[in-house]
DNA sequence: GCGATGGTATATCGGTTCGATATATGACGC
DNA sequence: GCGTCATATATCGAACCGATATACCATCGC
């Protein structure tokens, strides 16, 4: 079994009701390190779970707004998510281009090289911020995390902190190196 | 743009010719630590790079086997490879169900809690030993890494460390935390 | 000699998901 | 008055995963 946006959704609404507006924002906010989900999942997620009468809708219709579909567990959805812990292995894929790149990076230019050095570790450290301010964030309102979340944000951090620390470390010599082995054999052209 | 499997089929002929099944094992063995694909999506894919013309297909009928279907590169193949390559940003997503399961794990009973731990420190360990017998192996065989592939190797390699230290010096606490909240309260009884 | 297991090899299919796009409205700056 | 941003829902094609089917052979236990 995976943990499909379906599940996640049922997860999220365990805090409350929300829209799948609402949830988006959850997702971006709180698992954007581990997962992803757009609105083409999300959606018809809550659609189906209505369907299966693991959610319940209702239709807030507020003055000169679009319409707010607010959803809210049902029993029988709070029941289907704690299975669904349950009998989930606990996975964990990566998907990095950034990885794919490095490994055919003898076919770049070096000053692609150095870029892509450069621009990973930016997004890791703007990751490493984001939790970092969301830590605060939590901190200074107090609404205390639990056990498990606490474990889970602070293994993202110190990983992304190791993963920042080797490419910052290791990084410039990679990009020298391309440096070298370009400036006497042109692998590629330009466009 | 993205590095859809199309692109790293094409990557991985510019090792030579492969079928697809050895461009599976390619993946398991290589790619497996930050891309997977399947059968469903490998031959898809080189079923359309050769109705582009990016690589072509020589059939090998071999006596008592099914036949071999050995793809080559061709010259637009290599060209449309280097230019995804150029355009391609460095992106790096991880879907996992493991932080998932932590951050609902205040819903789960304190065993399975225990139990995640254990599974994704092994699951972690086999990645690492398998990382390092490839290592062992092609300096063995002396076929040289890439310098941007052995900077790749090695950056997972510490990330994937300092993400298993992590586990190992604070998942025992975590496990205890669980057991000591299940103690007086129980959040699930069973199926 | 025979079934079980596992490796080689190709292929398809359903269901899930990504990413882009469409639509509509209000707020806010400038 | 205009662009841009936030709120809010929704759809659609393309891509992809994972399971499954098919077929043959080698090896090994029994």
């Amino acid at each position: 079994m995976t943990l499909d946006v379906k599940t996640l959704c049922l997860g999220v609404l365990t805090q409350g009701e929300a829209s799948g507006y609402d949830i988006k924002k959850q997702f971006e906010q709180v698992f954007s390190y581990f997962y992803v989900a757009s609105f083409g999942s999300i959606y018809p997620a809550l659609t189906q779970l209505a369907r299966e009468g693991l959610v319940v809708c209702r239709e807030e219709s507020q003055p000169n707004r679009p319409d707010r579909k607010v959803y809210a567990l049902t029993e029988a959805g709070r029941e289907r998510l704690l299975a669904t812990l349950q009998a989930t292995p606990p996975r964990h894929r990566i998907r990095s281009e950034f990885y794919a790149l490095l490994h055919f990076a003898h076919l770049l230019p070096a000053r692609r090289v150095g870029e892509l050095i450069d621009e990973r570790l930016s997004d890791v450290n703007r990751t490493i911020e984001e939790i970092e301010n969301m830590l605060a964030r939590l901190g200074a309102e107090d609404c205390g995390l639990e056990p498990g979340q606490r474990f889970e944000v602070e293994l993202a951090l110190h990983t992304l902190r190791a993963h920042r620390d080797f490419i910052q470390k290791n990084g410039p010599a990679l990009a020298r190196e391309a440096q070298a082995n370009t400036s006497s054999d042109l692998q590629y052209s330009g466009t």
